[in-house]
RNA sequence: GGGCAUUUAGCUCAGUUGGUAGAGCGUUCGAUUCACAUUCGAAAGGUCACUGGUUCGAAUCCAGUAAUGCCCACCA
């Protein structure tokens, strides 16, 4: 009837089709008739990036969720939107101004902030418009970034209470300091380097001590030893003036179990101020902590000439002074120890005290009478979170339960101002929503806000409630929170999934979400991680987007992928997913050619299957149905696409449509199978699948169809049975031709005794002559051996392809001699295990039953195979 | 140092309640105007890392070993 081009070119439709469905309306995240709807918060790309191969896989797995449910429930949201990622925006705005000469402070806060608002705008509208390109069908009209005035406000909202229940305080603290970024760092936004170095021993007074670092050690005046540790317990408790770096100090020694007697001498100093132990300790007995290293990496006045100097660059000197008052035992000059550096830039974290604003995690919450912490692990613990693969499970209890306090506050200017404000009266903090007008106190209108912002994991942990118009109550609060899947990478559990969870029980006193879905990394051909360094093996989406189309880039995300192990991607895979979307292109133009428009409009009920073939197909495709559906339930999409992408190519084209070529078709079945499949593919593969369903004369467009249901009236077990034997005679008949080198030109006599089966075979004769190029086919029930002809013994079936003067006799005997090889083996090891009395008494009866059935058929073709064996000559 | 994962065909990977090992790519043989050569038919190729245990029966469950990768902690 109707002809569409012969090879189906994406990019000629993906973006009029992602049109249509947005001006449709059909993205948008409407209430499920009955209970909660299907929600997926997006987790918020930065507004700076472009789309890399993280976030394609991301969305992939997203769409597929949020299309299924939006076809199996009429309704589903999926909420996009971006995060203003504060350290790394900023970052990236303070190079481009680099390159004009200039530095934030030359700019000023308000001209910066600026500078990076009009960035930000920009970038945003390349991801955006990059995330439409991999098909995301998510809600547009309810799209959010973590600036917005709102979201802003439920920050705030969060930080006020937070601070009103005693949760959030100011604290004078050793945290993570990056000199570069002016800012602190989140315990786990240190990364760990490996790097080679020195490590000096220094003489100090009684003992020697080692240490990586000697530009710390100016004013260090406690010898910590074990108390255990014999070599030094005749000092404990004890004072000496010591010769130092900057001349005699005083120090004591005492003991405590934090020293470790195996480590270097089992003696050590302690810098409380640049060390989190050493800080610790200096609490724990009340010493003194002096800042050594200011907030630029510089050694401070206290160490004399010294100050001024970059801590790193000073260490030779240092060193070199006290060689020279033979301070210095020896120095270990291959060292390698673990240099902590900033996860964003790269520099050197320095240790050092500072007043920053604090998440007490361990509190107990005055009305809930738990922490936030002890909230987080039982809200997985109880299941009500439920994390896949569950392994991370593990993971998240053993972060959890170590878990110190949540420092928030960030030296940076980009972000959300800490809503703290304070007047000149008194140093008290004023918490508020909205800027106070005036001092609560004194009523001065002169007020200054807290120059710091939040840690920008602090807007993004309240992602999932934010976005749905929290602090009001709204109707979206109602029907999509707590959201039903978090989907994302292993690699931010901690970073964000965790703070969701914290956040969220806080806030809402609900889970964020109830399943939290981890996909892997994706890794090139050798298994490392992708990089642009490396451009042979880098893959960019959009590149393969552009070269083989958005459905096979999806399908190659997605197939061969499991929860929480990492996926290696090239560009034949891709390919090789190419080539199934013009499978299905053409095996619908195919589809297509055979129906009248009349067909088109005709209704598909039970007694539409006619045929065998037709009831073997409507068979096998209701097992289908139920089979994806349940995997897609089970978030197990690799397998529910791979299950399709062979059933689509392996069933229905390999045999159905094959099937209906001549005089089998029926056009009724080769529409409801053809239309059946489009929509179990469609959240795998939407822009193929939407583009064959617009040929199709239907009204509703697929994105917005309804899911097939398995229907237990169009199953037909007897014909799906009686098919089988047809497709296997066939196979066997292809299968010998091949080994026996027979032509495919050659149109080879045949002859089948059929016997139970003689009437599906007669029903069939046509398409199995075709499919298997036979010349002339006769079939009976039974008959006599028909001599110089090849034999294929089936259960119950003998086939014999005359080759009277083709056969080969030398290679026939081979091909019986493996083929009896083969069966006697396998006869073998069932008699074993039919001899086993173990077996028969303990193994289930239908396992049983199933073995005595094939004992006897392989007996049976055996006794065959032998006989004709010894008759060939 | 602690924990986790992976190890299955030449390559990349599936394999959920334990019952003669699967796919794609690649290789080999055969097919040229058939919906599709981005195709079709066929084949070869595996002690399921190793050792032991449980079981009538193990790729699958348990214990141990090895290799690889990742995460956490971090030592003055």
């Amino acid at each position: 009837m109707k002809e569409i081009p012969k090879t189906y070119e994406a990019t000629e439709y993906e973006s009029k089709i992602y049109k249509k469905w947005e001006a449709s309306g059909a993205f948008k995240g409407k209430y499920k008739a009955k209970g909660k709807t299907f929600s997926i918060a997006m987790p918020p790309p930065n507004a700076t990036g472009t789309l890399h191969l993280g976030h394609a896989v991301m969305l992939a797995i997203q769409d597929i969720m949020t299309r299924y449910h939006r076809m199996k429930d009429g309704a589903a949201l999926w909420l996009p939107g971006t995060d203003h990622a504060s350290i790394a925006t900023q970052n990236k705005v303070e190079q481009l101004i680099a390159k004009e000469g200039l530095t934030r402070h030359d700019l000023g806060r308000e001209k910066f902030l600026k500078r990076t608002a009009e960035f930000v705008a920009n970038s945003q509208n390349i991801i955006k418009n990059q995330i439409r390109s991999m098909g995301s069908s998510c809600d547009w009209s309810r799209e959010r970034y973590t600036l917005d005035a709102d979201l802003s406000l439920a920050v705030r909202t969060v930080f006020k209470s937070m601070y009103e229940d005693g949760l959030i305080y100011r604290g004078y603290r050793i945290v993570n300091w990056c000199p570069r970024c002016k800012s602190t760092l989140a315990d786990d936004e240190v990364e760990y380097k490996e790097k080679k170095g020195k490590f000096y021993f220094m003489k100090y007074g009684p003992v020697i001590i080692g240490t990586a670092r000697p530009e710390t050690k100016f004013l260090d005046k406690v010898i910590v030893v074990h108390p255990d540790d014999k070599r030094y317990k005749k000092y404990i408790g004890k004072s000496f003036d010591i010769p130092w770096i900057n001349g005699k100090v005083k120090a004591t020694v005492i003991a405590d179990k934090s020293s470790d007697p195996e480590f270097g001498t089992g003696a050590m100093t302690i810098t409380p101020a640049h060390s989190f132990i050493d800080f610790d300790l200096a609490k724990k007995y009340g010493f003194e902590v002096v800042k050594i290293i200011d907030e630029n990496g510089n050694l401070t006045d206290v160490t004399g000439e010294f100050a001024g100097m970059n801590a790193h660059e000073a260490r030779e000197k240092i060193v070199e002074k006290m060689e020279k008052h033979g301070l210095i035992d020896h120095i270990d000059e291959n060292y390698t120890h673990n240099l902590s550096v900033c996860y964003r830039c790269g520099t050197a974290i320095e240790p050092l005290p500072s007043d920053q604003w604090f998440i007490n995690v361990d509190k107990k919450l005055p009305k809930r009478g738990k922490s936030l912490k002890q909230m987080s692990i039982e809200a997985v613990k109880s299941k009500k979170i439920k994390i896949l693969p569950d392994r991370f499970e593990k993971i998240y209890f053993h972060w959890m339960n170590n878990l110190h306090d949540w420092c928030i506050s960030r030296q940076l200017w980009f972000g959300h101002q800490i809503p703290v404000w304070y007047c000149d009266c008194s140093k008290d903090p004023i918490v508020a929503i909205e800027p106070p007008k005036h001092c609560p106190k004194c009523k001065n209108t002169k007020l200054r806000q807290d120059p710091d912002t939040l840690d920008t994991w602090f807007s993004s942990g309240l992602w999932t409630f934010s976005t749905l118009g929290w602090p009001k109550k709204t109707d979206d609060m109602k029907h999509f929170h707590p959201t039903s899947v978090m989907e994302t990478g292993y690699d931010i559990l901690f970073f964000w999934i965790a703070r969701m969870i914290i956040m969220s029980l806080y806030a809402t006193n609900e889970i964020p979400f109830e399943t939290v879905y981890l996909h892997g990394l994706i890794r090139d051909k050798f298994g490392n991680k992708m990089s642009k360094s490396k451009p042979e093996t880098c893959i960019d989406p959009l590149d393969m987007i552009e070269k083989y189309g958005t459905d096979s880039v999806r399908l190659s995300l997605v197939i061969g992928g499991t929860p929480g192990n990492d996926m290696r991607l090239y560009e034949e895979k891709i390919a090789g997913y190419r080539n199934f979307v013009n499978k299905i292109w053409n095996a619908s133009r195919f589809v297509l050619m055979n129906l009248e428009s009349k067909d088109l409009k005709a209704k598909f009920t039970k007694s539409s299957v006619k045929s065998t073939a037709d009831k073997w197909m409507v068979d096998h495709l209701q097992h289908l149905i139920k089979h994806t559906t349940e995997l897609i339930d089970e978030f197990r999409f690799s397998e529910a696409g791979n299950n399709t992408y062979d059933f689509f190519w392996s069933i229905f084209c390999d045999w159905y449509l094959e099937i209906s070529k001549g005089e089998h078709k029926n056009p009724a079945v080769l529409l409801y199978t053809l239309k059946t499949l489009l929509k179990l593919l469609h959240p795998f593969m939407p822009f193929v699948t939407e583009q064959i369903w617009s040929t199709l004369d239907e009204k509703k467009m697929l994105i917005l169809e309804e899911w097939p249901k398995f229907d237990k009236f169009l199953m037909f077990k007897k014909e799906e049975d009686l098919m089988q034997n047809v497709i296997s005679a066939i196979s066997e008949i292809r299968s010998t031709r091949a080994d026996l080198h027979i032509n495919n030109s050659v149109k080879i006599p045949v002859t089948i005794y059929a016997g139970t089966k003689t009437a599906i075979f007669k029903e069939k004769a046509e398409i199995i002559k075709r499919m298997a190029q036979i010349g002339e086919l006769n079939i009976e029930k039974t008959g006599k051996p028909i001599p110089s002809s090849v034999r294929i013994f089936l259960s119950g079936i003998e086939i014999y392809i005359s080759l009277a003067g083709i056969i080969n006799v030398q290679e026939e005997r081979a091909r019986i001699e493996k083929d009896i090889k083969e069966k006697q083996g396998f006869l073998n090891t069932l008699e074993s295990r039919l001899n086993n009395k173990g077996f028969i008494a303990k193994a289930p009866k239908e396992v049983i039953e199933k073995e005595k059935a094939q004992q006897k058929a392989i007996t049976e073709m055996l006794k065959k195979l032998n006989l004709y064996k010894n008759a060939l000559n």
